[in-house]
RNA sequence: GGCGGGGUAGCCAAGUGGUAAGGCCGGGGUCUGCAAAACCCCUAUUCGCGGGUUCGAUUCCCGCCCCCGCCUCCA
């Protein structure tokens, strides 16, 4: 069986056959974030999700073209950049900078290009699009000035979402403005400028406007990924009416499938609720870094559960990554010490066959990939006490941790040991084998007040650096 | 009302027509001057409920209950 995935689009779980004729080269698309604000957990959890896609892809062979859109306009962008008395520009690059920062902290991996909405390459193809559309009429200018797109025009309409138009039931959230439209169902390509805009708003051949938010990510995907993709992916809650009409206004102008495979990542709760600011359980990163968790260990939590379920995130859930973090870097120092006499690697089971890429080529299936890799570590644990797990086995070891690394990213950054705490931990040893335990405490004491802890284990004294 | 996801040990969670991976917690042990850590072992006769098919179902079918999400710009 080799790699597969759930297409949303035909809600069947199928086998990934790239449209490069070579059958290497994937071109992906990820839905960006909207910066107005710090990324928090949820959005990130989506990032985590398409990074898991871009390095297992490439774990697997594939070369990995892949681009993130960044929503730098719409009606937040322009109401809180308004408020906070900043140009739309300057507004959004604190976030912007912000959001790249998460990516790092995170490890994620970065994307080839970060296309941002108000580029005026993009917003002239934005324009050339809804020209298209309007002369193919799949789109007409209201009276309002805006122009949308005809949802009846595109039969396939609904079909991603799996939902019957005609049964769309009134929600109560159409904006009472919007009452030119032909059909309520119809989606804004151009909105008219308006006052709220303030000085926000482009030239356009419909007046002075700014694009919906759905051409923008036909415009830039079809710009620097070509008129048909792999895979495009992003929050469940995009599905509709996002990617639909992506779709329909993309396929309305190329003529051709957008996308061969949607793949949709759920969301999350905190603390078994959906997470909102007034309930008081609404985190960003940088909230949690400041609590003391580690990029790292907030990247095993929101990574650890499969994309398409939703992802009960706690403050117990952290606490059990950082424990099972612990196992696996004491797991690692164990097999470093032991590989330090090795000449080469040596065969292992525990390492052998591809058992965790098999796991994530079924679907992106990581808490079973995660099994496979602790049982390898039960297993060399076992080995290593019974003294029958050879130096080679071990190297053969880390050597198998490297290859998973490319997709976990979970390896420890070695923390320098500063000279001071170097230094008294050469006195302690003195004072232990001199056997002057108090001394010894004592200088324990003073190490661990520096941020270090000390362990006398069967191999030697260790050092480990304690979280923040 | 329509559409989708899910209900597996205290918590998180994988999985299969043949009798339940893994992580955390908990219990026991090894090691240790002490401490801490680490490591090992143990921990679901049972998979939301009721039927059915089957030699056998948690896994297939039917019905039901519960939770979560989407149904026009929220990852």
């Amino acid at each position: 069986m080799g790699l597969r995935f759930l297409n949303t689009l035909t809600r069947t779980v199928e086998p990934f056959v790239p449209l490069d004729p070579a059958g290497r080269e994937v071109r992906m698309y990820t839905c960006g974030p909207t910066i107005y604000n710090y990324a928090h957990i949820g959005n990130l959890r989506s990032y985590m999700f398409e990074d898991l896609i871009h390095r297992h892809l490439e774990l697997r062979g594939f070369t990995v073209k892949r681009v993130m859109n960044i929503t730098d306009v719409d009606d937040k962008t322009i109401r809180d950049s308004r408020r906070a008395g900043l140009s739309l520009g300057a507004f959004t690059e604190v976030y912007l900078q912000a959001f790249y920062e998460d990516l790092k902290t995170l490890r994620i991996k970065p994307a080839d290009a970060y296309p941002r909405a108000t580029s005026s390459e993009y917003i002239e193809r934005m324009i050339r699009m809804i020209a298209t559309l309007i002369e193919r009429g799949h789109a007409y200018q209201a009276e309002d000035g805006s122009v949308y797109f005809r949802i009846s025009s595109f039969p396939a309409y609904g079909r991603l979402a799996n939902l019957d138009l005609d049964e769309l039931r009134p929600s109560g959230r159409v904006a009472s403005d919007e009452y030119e439209k032909e059909s309520v169902a119809d989606f804004a390509l151009w909105k008219a400028w308006d006052e709220a805009d303030g000085d926000v708003g482009w030239e356009s051949p419909w007046g002075r406007g700014r694009p919906g938010w759905h051409i923008e990510c036909s415009a830039m995907a079809t710009a620097l990924l070509g008129d048909q993709l792999d895979i495009h992916c992003g929050g469940v809650d995009n599905i509709f009416p996002h990617h639909e009409a992506e779709i329909a206004q993309t396929e309305c102008c190329t003529g051709v499938p957008f996308v061969k495979y949607w793949l949709h990542g759920e969301h999350l709760l905190v603390e078994g609720q959906k997470m909102s600011k007034s309930l008081g359980n609404f985190y960003t990163l940088r909230d949690l870094l400041d609590k003391g968790w580690s990029g790292r260990e907030v990247r095993f939590a929101l990574l650890r559960v499969n994309y398409r379920l939703q992802l009960n995130f706690t403050f117990a859930g952290l606490e059990d990554a950082r424990t099972a973090l612990g196992r696996i870097d004491e797991w690692v120092a164990r097999l470093t010490d032991h590989a330090r006499a090795a000449t080469g690697p040596e065969s292992h089971p525990a390492f052998e066959g591809e058992r965790f890429e098999a796991a994530l080529d079924d679907d992106l299936n990581i808490s079973a990939a995660l099994g496979v890799l602790f049982e390898a570590i039960r297993e060399t644990n076992r080995a290593l006490d019974a003294g029958i797990l050879t130096p080679g086995q071990a190297r053969a070891g880390l050597d198998w941790w490297s290859r998973l690394n490319h997709v976990l990213v979970l390896d420890t950054e070695a923390a320098a040991i500063p000279a001071v705490v170097t230094a008294l931990l050469e006195e302690r040893q003195q004072a232990r084998l001199a056997k002057e335990w108090k001394r010894s405490d004592e200088l324990r004491d003073q190490i661990a007040a520096l941020g270090w802890e000390v362990k006398d284990t069967k191999e030697g004294v260790k050092l480990t650096k304690k979280a923040a």
